[in-house]
DNA sequence: GAGGTGACTGCGA
DNA sequence: CTCGCAGCCACCT
């Protein structure tokens, strides 16, 4: 395949079809993309979604369990769970409240 | 070129 | 139920 273009590359293009009020998970990306055992992967193209431009809304990717497991790599511990808050979205304790219901798959939202 | 790491997930004990 | 281990693949040293 193309290795200009990384699997990082995918994952941004997939965060950034997350709609406003939800989230999606690492598996369900690395799903969609066709890598579902991979979704470490995903979370590792995350850690350089800081850089990329347009903005990657990664504060919407968290893990299956709905735990906030990259708030640590926002820059503020609590920047996360705020921009989440700002979404609609109930977080407590880094956990998603209601977290079946603001999931967002790709695989089904997005199918076809 | 080879080894190690990681924002994960699923299964086994 | 909780804890631990193996698999997976790209990027970094």
């Amino acid at each position: 395949m193309r290795s200009n273009f990384t699997f990082a590359e995918n994952v941004y293009d997939v965060v950034r079809l997350i709609p406003f009020g939800r989230v999606s998970t690492y598996g369900a990306i690395a799903s969609y993309l066709g890598a579902k055992k991979s979704a470490r992967l995903v979370g590792y193209a995350m850690n350089n979604s800081h850089q990329i431009i347009p903005v990657v809304p990664a504060h919407r990717v968290v893990n299956r369990n709905g735990l906030l497991t990259g708030k640590h790599f926002f820059g503020a511990e609590n920047e996360m769970q705020r921009r989440l808050e700002l979404e609609g979205i109930e977080v407590k304790n880094d956990c998603i409240q209601q977290f079946k219901k603001v999931f967002w798959d790709p695989t089904i939202e997005c199918a076809l």
